[in-house]
DNA sequence: TTTATGACCTGAG
DNA sequence: ACTCAGGCCATAA
């Protein structure tokens, strides 16, 4: 049963799937981060669609704070309108036009050693 | 094989 | 700030 894309071998299914879930692991509270961003630090930067694959379809996920991933717009994921509740909850400030204030939220990665 | 559909992104108006 | 087109990549019909 394969559960990877076929363009990637199993080994760089494993790589990306984890890196991006210890990405979402690290987003500290009241923050957010990008589908793009994310991908682009797991090694496959043209992948942004994949992340949200990832996050959508991986049980780990579930148990990470995914809620603080957002597009590179600030809009929040479709047909989940919980997200901006929880977000909400940490801090996070929506504008008028339900997208989250970037300029303030947004969090990059950085190298941990 | 072609087309459509996503938890997407960028650039042009 | 908004829409639109084009690109992107995997999957399903």
């Amino acid at each position: 049963m394969k559960d990877y894309p076929d363009t990637m071998t199993p080994e760089q299914a494993r790589t990306f799937q984890e890196g991006v879930l210890n990405i979402v692991a690290q987003i500290p509270r009241g923050k957010v981060t990008t589908y793009g961003i994310i991908a682009a630090w797991a090694g496959w930067p043209s992948h942004a669609r994949m992340v949200g694959r990832t996050l959508r379809y991986s049980p780990e996920a579930h148990s990470l704070p995914c809620h603080r991933v957002v597009n590179v717009s600030g809009r929040t994921a479709p047909g989940w309108s919980a997200q901006r509740t929880l977000l909400e909850k940490e801090g996070v400030r929506f504008k008028p036009n339900c997208h989250v204030d970037m300029k303030r939220h947004l969090w990059e990665p950085e190298m941990n050693l």
